[in-house]
RNA sequence: GCCACCGUAGCUCAAUGGUAGAGCAGCUGAUUCGUAAUCAGCAGGUUAGCGGUUCAAGUCCGCUCGGUGGCUCCA
């Protein structure tokens, strides 16, 4: 749809020819709109008509088309409409603050993933109150259904024209833009903005019920913390007002399932202030989940080739300056200890030198190779305060690090084995789809040669093709050390997250001399690759609680079944029961409390235990258990060795991949995608 | 770190500047019960901490500590 028409439909005096997005091309006077475009194609078109894309830029649709062109009409159901649509929401709530506020001050306020914001220099605070103020002078503005209007204005005049408003921020943006950047107004009613466009053509034009301001959060001017605060202003906009009361129960959804809520309420983990923020306190439940998680992923691990070594959680400062660590990592790095031989000791934040070490500890041959040295290792770094999060963002956390080192002719297989490995292991948690990002080499800071580079970076990306994953490259993305693979995946509610990253280094086999002796009996220098792949097990766990809403499957769930005796005369009963499930591997509570089956069972519910056995005179006669479901209620009678045969099954299940049988730990939906 | 908001019993929350309260959880007792809450009683607090205003402060002001939201998705 870039695409210009050729040279076989030249441009007349007074005629221009159109491509439109399905290749047909049409002839139309010079200076017409892609308003009128649109009108001629149909009338539905033109009602439904945002905006145009003219030759694959975003314009407005009074825009005059002065020569062949491309044009695609953008209609509201498209995703550029909705980025117009939001982009004008966000201009009505700025005429709203600066009808309520006339002193007020607008930074910039651009369309955002589910909505809008707008940075805004207020003469005071704004609370709660005021956003529904806001949102009601919103509506009115919309009902007025005041025409949107653009024009163009000379640098000089348009510094003039929001100097003599007041509005110093917008000064600055000017100023800030290149010279030769057209500046253009949008003009509704009273109130003028400049902005690059395009908008709707008029306030009317946006549906009532279609935004809904959330909050007010600090926002440094240009996101620059030297810069002063602004206050922005949060609001959701979608087409419907369907569409943003969804968006809105999501929100609800997503806060249900935070898993600081349900860390507290399972009696997963802890972050006490006494202890420190962004030091986690696993509880025995969370402890439970999270040796079940590692055991797992060990399992993998040695299966795939790795070793497990460990090391310290201090070390040297010749380790850090090293490994460069104290040159460019030093503002994440713990203060040092000196110790009384007069060393420093740092914390460890990365385990990569420890690792470097153990390879350096002999000679290697090129038959050694590849080494793959795996660790859950704790490390420690420094966050700022404001940045602390539950288990999301912490100071103190262990990842699943391993470090690869191989032959430069074993790489390609390496990073295949690496990342095949990877999405094996996401998918036993229930993780379908993912998202690749290739990081390649930033010329300005980038370790190493372009020809050094390249190797490595298109074994990346073959890798990632051969895997069938879906990606986008981040040109010069890549750190200096190394070109990179960041994996994200989408957990039950559609949040995209990534925690697992496979990352090339030049620099640290370099820093540290590392060799090996080739066949030709010279050194040479080995291949090195980090990679962590859950990330780190707080930021993993909490992941996992909110994808799970906290109804782990039965392979990892703490407590996996609760004898629920159904009178004090069957507690023995219930104890054998117990003892037999657990003599079976099985994790299994006796609720003892006198209290009534239905009380039990909707505590069994509440902690989400995904099996309750429900044991009275029949069962114990009988040498049954009454199954009931998480979830779904009650499930049937069952001998007790089946039942038995069935947990040691769906465990096996769980773990062999595909996330097992989650018993109503995510909806339906979800489910069918989770299960192979 | 910065801006804003918040901090009352273990948890969730009440209390026009005028004697700190409820539900759940906990403990004690009774109830022996069949698939999402049995009943009664008891106990639980320096209202985060320190200072100030006031006849009087959970409430107003200041500081400290802690928590929460956010801090370029660039006109």
């Amino acid at each position: 749809m870039n695409s210009s028409p050729d040279s076989k439909t030249p441009a007349t005096a007074e005629e221009i020819a159109v491509t439109l997005p399905d290749g047909s091309v049409r002839q139309y006077r010079r200076g017409v709109t892609p308003r009128e475009v649109a009108a001629s194609i149909g009338r539905r078109l033109a009602r439904d008509a945002v905006a145009a894309r003219l030759d694959g830029d975003l314009t407005d649709l009074d825009r005059p088309v002065e020569a062949n062109a491309a044009i695609a009409i953008v209609t509201a159901d498209s995703e550029d409409g909705l980025y117009v649509y939001r982009h004008s929401s966000a201009h009505l709530m700025a005429q709203a603050v600066k009808r309520l506020f006339p002193e007020a001050r607008l930074g910039i306020g651009p369309p955002i993933e589910s909505g809008f914001y707008y940075d805004i220099e207020a003469p005071r605070q704004l609370t709660p109150e005021d956003l529904r103020a806001v949102e009601s002078e919103m509506e009115r503005a919309i009902s007025e259904d005041l025409p949107i209007r653009r024009f163009e204005l000379p640098r000089p005049e348009a510094l003039e024209f929001v100097g003599t408003r007041g509005e110093t921020y917008k000064v600055r943006l000017i100023e800030d833009l290149p010279e030769e950047e057209r500046l253009s107004f949008y003009q509704q009613g009273e109130f003028t903005d400049l902005c690059r466009g395009p908008h709707l053509a008029s306030t009317g034009r946006i549906r009532p019920g279609t935004f809904r301001l959330l909050n007010v959060a600090g926002a440094y001017w240009r996101g620059d913390e030297r810069q002063e605060m602004l206050q922005r202003i949060y609001a959701t906009s979608f087409r419907t007002p369907d569409e943003v009361e969804a968006h809105l129960a999501q929100l609800e959804q997503a806060r249900l399932r935070d898993h600081r809520r349900l860390g507290k309420e399972l009696d997963l983990f802890s972050i006490e202030p006494e202890v420190g923020g962004g030091l986690v306190l696993w509880h025995p439940k969370g402890g439970m989940i999270r040796r079940r998680i590692e055991e797992f992923a060990r399992q993998r691990h040695e299966a795939g080739g790795y070793e497990f070594v460990y090391s310290p959680h201090l070390g040297r400062s010749w380790l850090w300056q090293t490994s460069g660590h104290l040159d460019w990592y030093r503002e994440n790095m713990y203060a040092p200890m000196e110790m009384d031989d007069g060393q420093e000791y740092y914390l460890k934040p990365m385990n990569c030198p420890f690792h470097i070490l153990i390879y350096r500890s002999r000679p290697r041959s090129y038959r050694d190779l590849p080494l793959r040295y795996a660790e859950w290792g704790t490390v420690y770094r420094y966050e700022r305060g404001g940045v602390l999060h539950g288990l999301m963002r912490v100071r103190g956390f262990t990842q699943d690090d391993a470090h690869l080192f191989c032959r430069p002719d074993q790489m390609p297989e390496e990073i295949d084995r690496v990342l095949n490995f990877c999405v094996d292991l996401l998918r036993a948690f229930g993780f379908e789809k993912f998202n690749a990002y290739l990081s390649t080499r930033d010329p300005d800071k980038a370790a190493g040669t372009p020809e050094e580079w390249e190797a490595p970076t298109e074994a990346l990306r073959a890798a990632i093709e051969r895997a069938g994953l879906p990606y986008e490259e981040d040109a010069g993305g890549a750190t200096f050390y190394g070109p990179k693979i960041d994996l994200k995946f989408q957990d039950a509610i559609g949040r995209e997250w990534q925690c697992s990253t496979i990352q090339f280094d030049f620099v640290l086999p370099e820093r540290f001399g590392l060799t090996y002796v080739g066949e030709d009996g010279r050194e040479h220098r080995p291949y090195m690759i980090h990679r962590a792949l859950l990330g780190s097990m707080e930021r993993f766990f909490g992941i996992l609680i909110e994808h799970y809403a906290g109804a782990f499957p039965l392979w990892l769930a703490p407590v996996q079944a609760v004898v629920i005796p159904v009178s004090d005369d069957v507690l023995e009963y219930a104890d054998t029961v117990a003892e037999r499930l657990r003599g079976r591997g099985a994790r299994v509570d006796v609720d003892r409390r006198r209290e009534g089956v239905g009380y039990k069972i909707r505590d069994g519910e509440l902690q989400k235990v995904p099996y309750m056995l429900v044991v009275g005179k029949r069962e114990r006669e009988a040498g049954t258990v009454s199954v009931r479901r998480r979830h779904e209620g009650e499930a049937g009678t069952e001998d007790l060795e089946t039942f038995a045969q069935r947990v040691a099954r769906e465990v096996a299940e769980g773990e062999a991949g595909g996330g097992g049988p989650l018993h109503g730990a995510a909806p339906a939906a979800t489910l069918a995608g989770t299960i192979k």
